[in-house]
DNA sequence: CGGGTTTGACCAGCGC
DNA sequence: GCGCTGGTCAAACCCG
């Protein structure tokens, strides 16, 4: 299943901006405004999302216009009540009539919205567009370089953090000689026999990677299959492209639907907290994996790391995050590239995308792995300001809602927040909004992130982990290796 | 007893 | 070549 697809039938729950904090779902948002049909959710999908939305409005106008003279009808038609009447109708119509003008200059401003939000879009595409270009001449001209080693021309791409499949033409060589590699590759090929199915990993993960075209060298650029290498090599960097996720949570891990065993732990450089490892147990040989880690600034931020697609099916909470791995690496792939710093701040992306989500994503490129960092703690921190309490509500309810609505959670309460458009002005960007799988899938892990946060309290299908955070439970350094130096209490 | 966790050890990549 | 670091393994251990 494609990420988009995942993503595009993320729920949707808008919230009134009425002060009870009373929830509707935007189904329920738009029934208030009869005269827009929102159950027919092509109207929204294309471009001509505000044609649709001003031909409803001015049908429901319409209708309503109708509605109230035929309920005059029913009036006695005595001569005073027609006058009465008449004064009332007239009345009618010049509310209708405010109204009218009241939505034809919403629908403006939708339209404005909306042609803003397309607009920064397009531009946006254009702009990662060139920069792509710029990348791959660069990547062309250091292909044509010998190795390092003096060996083949082999063209490297980070480190994959699983290993490449059994099978898999881990190299792309054109020199018999140059095999520095391929022989380095690690004990895990010479001891994963068959029966070894410790931590999940089979042959049936090594065929999926196989076919996944997992190899963690890129072919030539200029080989013969060219073509297919670099589809081979866009679905090794979707597979390997992480999703980072930053919350603020007391929990030891978030919740996120799946099921989780941890198979390591170790200490990061340049953190006191160690770094868990998780491989997905909800099907063998699902290759995705994860990393729990406390940020070394602030020990309330929970890092979350994932990598790797699902080859399962997914509870619905789960379905976010299996996507938006690809998804990411999508995002990235379609414009991300090192800058001079080698981070691309995408806060741009973000903004332009959605006004409430600015600086909340981060895009590197100079990481191993191309890895999209969502920073929700200021989100969090937004809410938890406003009323914490809707929190879960917010990013909750409609998970599970197996809506036909597609798009996103967005909270009323950000946009009063920021100052944004109105809701009518916010659902419609939703809408828009949602229509880029890109953009929903990283906002689903967020999404999906908070959703799972303080998952103390929820069904966690991992035990509690003891974290090194424990006053008293850090271990010292001992034998040669200091790599695991946790214990439990 | 089965499944998950812990943790010392091993390996690969990388920089110097 | 060596040391450092990240990632993983797998035996021992824990727990329901």
């Amino acid at each position: 299943m494609d990420a988009g697809d995942n993503i595009n039938h993320f729920p949707v729950n808008l919230y009134s901006a009425s002060h009870d904090h009373k929830p509707v779902n935007e189904m329920d948002f738009f029934a208030e405004r009869k005269d827009i049909d929102v159950r027919d959710q092509s109207k929204f999908d294309d471009d001509d999302n505000s044609h649709h939305l001003h031909h409803n409005i001015n049908t429901g106008l319409h209708l309503l216009t109708r509605n109230t003279i035929d309920d005059d009808q029913s009036v006695p038609d005595d001569e005073m009540s027609l006058n009465s009447e008449d004064k009332q109708t007239k009345n009618k119509l010049a509310d209708v009539q405010v109204k009218l003008d009241k939505m034809n200059t919403e629908n403006q401003r939708l339209k404005q919205v909306l042609n803003q939000v397309t607009s920064n879009y397009n531009s946006l595409q254009m702009h990662m567009t060139t920069m792509m270009q710029q990348k791959q001449g660069e990547n062309s001209n250091e292909d044509r370089k010998p190795s390092k080693e003096g060996g083949g021309n082999q063209v490297m791409v980070p480190r994959p953090l699983t290993d490449p499949g059994l099978d898999a033409p881990a190299t792309v060589e054109t020199d018999e000689n140059s095999r520095s590699s391929s022989e380095g590759r690690s004990r895990d090929e010479i001891t994963r026999s068959p029966t070894t199915n410790i931590g999940g990993r089979d042959h049936r993960e090594e065929s999926q990677e196989q076919v996944l075209g997992c190899s963690n060298k890129v072919p030539r650029l200029n080989d013969s299959k060219n073509d297919d290498n670099i589809d081979q090599a866009t679905e090794a960097t979707i597979r390997k492209a992480r999703v980072s996720v930053r919350v603020r949570s007391e929990a030891p891990m978030i919740t996120d639907g799946c099921q989780w065993r941890k198979y390591g732990q170790k200490m990061a450089k340049g953190s006191p907290f160690p770094r868990a490892y998780y491989r997905c147990t909800m099907a063998a040989g699902c290759p995705v994996r994860k990393q729990v880690q406390r940020c070394a600034e602030d020990r309330t931020i929970l890092i979350t790391t994932y990598e790797g697609n699902h080859n399962h099916p997914l509870p619905p909470a789960a379905m976010a995050i299996s996507s938006t791995t690809s998804s990411a690496a999508r995002m990235l792939l379609s414009g991300s590239m090192p800058s001079s710093d080698g981070i691309i701040n995408s806060s741009f992306l973000a903004r332009t995308l959605l006004p409430c989500s600015s600086g909340m994503a981060t895009i590197s490129a100079s990481a191993p792995f191309p890895t999209v960092t969502l920073d929700l703690t200021q989100q969090q921190q937004m809410f938890s300001g406003q009323n914490a309490a809707l929190l879960p509500q917010i990013f909750g309810q409609g998970l599970y809602n197996q809506s036909k609505f597609s798009g996103l959670h967005l909270s009323q309460q950000s946009s009063l927040h920021h100052q944004g458009p109105s809701r009518a002005a916010l659902a419609d960007t939703v809408t828009a909004l949602t229509n880029n799988p890109n953009f929903t899938a990283a906002l689903a892990v967020a999404i999906s992130s908070i959703l799972g946060d303080g998952g103390s309290h929820q069904n966690g299908a991992v035990k509690n982990t003891t974290y090194g955070d424990n006053s008293g439970s850090v271990a010292t350094r001992n034998g040669k290796d200091d790599k695991s130096c946790f214990r439990g209490n």
